[in-house]
DNA sequence: ATTATCTATAGATCTATAGATAATGC
DNA sequence: ATTATCTATAGATCTATAGATAATGC
């Protein structure tokens, strides 16, 4: 039963993979251990060789879900410039895909709440995944005319529109108010 | 043991308003009944003589913790008026006392992602409750010069940049991360 | 007689630990 | 010999129900 070094590398990355859909679709409470065991293919046992407590499973996973925000934006920087990965982030963001499918999406629409009463466990995480976000919203700002001075607050303003829209939507359910709250956004953040 | 009929009134008025409080405080998993009852001063045995389930009781909670948001505008509107009283709104809800008290705060902000997840228990006390507050919000924005075929939908984008800002600056914690989003918020929102 | 509340508990979780197992890696 | 994973379980919840109690209200 015992794996190798690097079978063990994937056995939890597979867990922190697993634990990071799971929390954005059920939040903190809803990702039970067995759970997430099990969706990675292990039973829960095994769970303490890999991490000392839930809450260390918490922070690997927050850490794990801004990384791939991130990296998804970098990639479209990439490709095609930061002003296009900022509309292409936007509208993604804002997608019916992303308010119907919480589990690759945005940690703080996610479990931002649930963040918000463990300051001690995802506080950090958190400042270090918004940071990630804030500076990449802003250079997409900055390559589509804002002024410098103004585009760290501006990228925190499109990003806190973002977040409360989707929570929004998605308490809301699909609606014509549902619908409205998505244009109300989309008609200010979004280019196209 | 037996109360009279006002007696009953009030127990299930005070489980509401202490619900209401603990739901946004703790989150729907962690707002249990146990908790709530003690803390409105009965035993968890006496709840179901109120509701048929842990779910009538938060969709209780919510149409009144949303009602209470609605009040709160009506009250100022009408010893201020309407601009006076978006603009107390915005100060209250961006305040640091809102961030560190959700109790009696924002429904939205303090367990919006759970009710995203129980569309069927709270979909329409989320409507309903968002409805009140785009209608309040909006005459706001009118009075304050806001033309009326675009109130609503700044209304809209002035609640979900209050939700997202108030979700983030909890999930990040005290930190001079946190005092930037408040601010960045601020800036737009607050008028003097 | 009805009923609001209480004590007690059944059944189902959840986190974390204990001990067994079987394969790696010194 | 070490260790990654498994089965099993202890102890602590949580929702919901059952039966007892004591006071209201017909």
């Amino acid at each position: 039963m015992r794996k190798t070094r690097e079978q063990t590398a994937e056995s939890k990355a597979k867990i922190v993979d697993t634990a990071a859909r799971l929390l954005r679709e059920h939040g903190v409470a809803g990702a039970s251990i067995a759970d997430v065991m099990a969706a990675a293919g292990m039973t829960q046992g095994g769970f303490y060789r890999h991490f000392a407590s839930k809450n260390d499973m918490l922070a690997a996973a927050t850490r794990h879900a801004f990384a791939a925000m991130a990296g998804g934006i970098d990639r479209d920087m990439d490709t095609g410039g930061a002003e296009a990965a900022l509309a292409a982030y936007v509208a993604r963001y804002l997608s019916r895909e992303h308010i119907a499918h919480p589990g690759m999406g945005c940690p703080a629409a996610g479990f931002g709440a649930d963040a918000g009463r463990m300051p001690d466990v995802l506080g950090t995480e958190f400042t270090v995944g918004a940071e990630q976000l804030i500076t990449r919203v802003a250079a997409g700002l900055i390559a589509r005319g804002v002024a410098e001075h103004d585009a760290r607050a501006e990228a925190i303003r499109t990003l806190t529109m973002l977040i409360g829209t989707v929570v929004m939507a998605r308490a809301l359910g699909a609606s014509p108010l549902q619908d409205e709250v998505i244009a109300a956004a989309t008609a200010v953040l979004a280019t196209d």
